[in-house]
DNA sequence: CCCATTTGACCAGG
DNA sequence: CCTGGTCAAATGGG
């Protein structure tokens, strides 16, 4: 409808993607901690400009929620995989190139500082190489729906597509050892720290401004996070909360949702403490309202 | 023994 | 029907 909000979309989403090149022309050259933090938040606040394109949207819409119909390996006979939505994923790709000199030999996937488990992997027509499917590893502990999908190019072994879906909602831990002894052991603590939030790209707006202009890969802007050297606190708390912002994406269906508020709430409330804006931090409590509003209905 | 990868089959969309 | 994407049993590695 808003034809002028589309276009603002657009242009950020633009921003956005010129700040991922010039994030990764900065790593190329390993340019040092503080530039990249500087345009760690620029991307942080083109995000959130962008949210706030997207939250001044007055149009009420919730995505058609399918029910959970998740796991039921009791069902032999009558297969109940959910191939229902994913296509409301954002997707973006990005090409890597591997340098043979690096490493020496190079594992197909780059590690790109997540942690992936392939689950396919298909010739594809034309190609010469198949192209592995990989998700998040923490798809089942915290529900990220982050997929990615790697194709070695033709005749350059070293250059890989890789095609990424959804972004990371999980959060590992960095310096210490992500221990899971088990899962299901209650780990009430642990599973904290995952927040899953739902969103969808329900409205074509920012749909279409995502994919669109194929915003460079935010994985390479977190990787920052996961590679910066400070390892428990992140300098501002902003980042955190912005980070935040970011993961409020898509997900896919049948994935259980649990205490949304817990650490949220506690991240924004530790932004509002720290050396920040408080119209930022009012500009991101709407946007949690905006969610939550979206959430229930989402569950009711 | 636990977890990730492999791999053929299955499924849905075009 | 063809093809890309996903599942899940089998397999292998730590």
């Amino acid at each position: 409808m808003e034809k002028d909000q589309c276009l603002l979309l657009a242009e950020l989403a633009r921003a956005r993607k010129l700040v991922g090149q010039m994030e990764a022309e900065l790593h190329r050259h390993s340019a040092n901690e503080s530039c990249k933090a500087l345009l760690r938040e620029l991307f942080a606040s083109i995000e959130k400009s962008i949210c706030m394109a997207k939250t001044s949207r007055p149009d009420s819409s919730r995505p058609s929620s399918g029910e959970s119909s998740q796991s039921d390996p009791s069902k032999p006979g009558f297969k109940d995989h959910t191939p229902k939505k994913r296509k409301t994923l954002p997707k973006w790709t990005s090409e890597v190139r591997v340098s043979s000199a690096a490493g020496g030999v190079f594992e197909g996937p780059v590690d790109d500082g997540y942690s992936w488990r392939k689950y396919g992997q298909k010739d594809i027509l034309g190609a010469k190489h198949p192209r592995g499917y990989y998700r998040c590893t923490h798809r089942v502990a915290q529900g990220c729906p982050a997929m990615k999908q790697v194709q070695r190019s033709d005749e350059d072994p070293l250059l890989f597509h890789v095609t990424y879906h959804g972004m990371h909602t999980c959060l590992r831990k960095q310096g210490q050892k992500q221990r899971r002894p088990k899962e299901d052991e209650h780990q009430t603590g642990l599973r904290v720290e995952a927040s899953s939030l739902s969103f969808s790209f329900e409205s074509g707006l920012e749909a279409a401004a995502a994919r669109e202009n194929m915003f460079a890969s935010p994985a390479t802007i977190e990787n920052c996070f996961s590679s910066s050297t400070s390892p428990t606190f992140r300098s501002p708390a902003a980042s955190d909360s912005t980070f935040l912002s970011l993961s409020r994406c898509a997900f896919e269906d049948g994935i259980k949702i649990w205490s949304p508020e817990s650490d949220v709430t506690e991240m924004v409330s530790g932004a509002n403490s720290a050396a920040n804006p408080p119209a930022v931090d009012m500009d991101f409590m709407l946007q949690e309202l905006d969610f939550e509003a979206d959430f229930s209905s989402f569950f009711s």
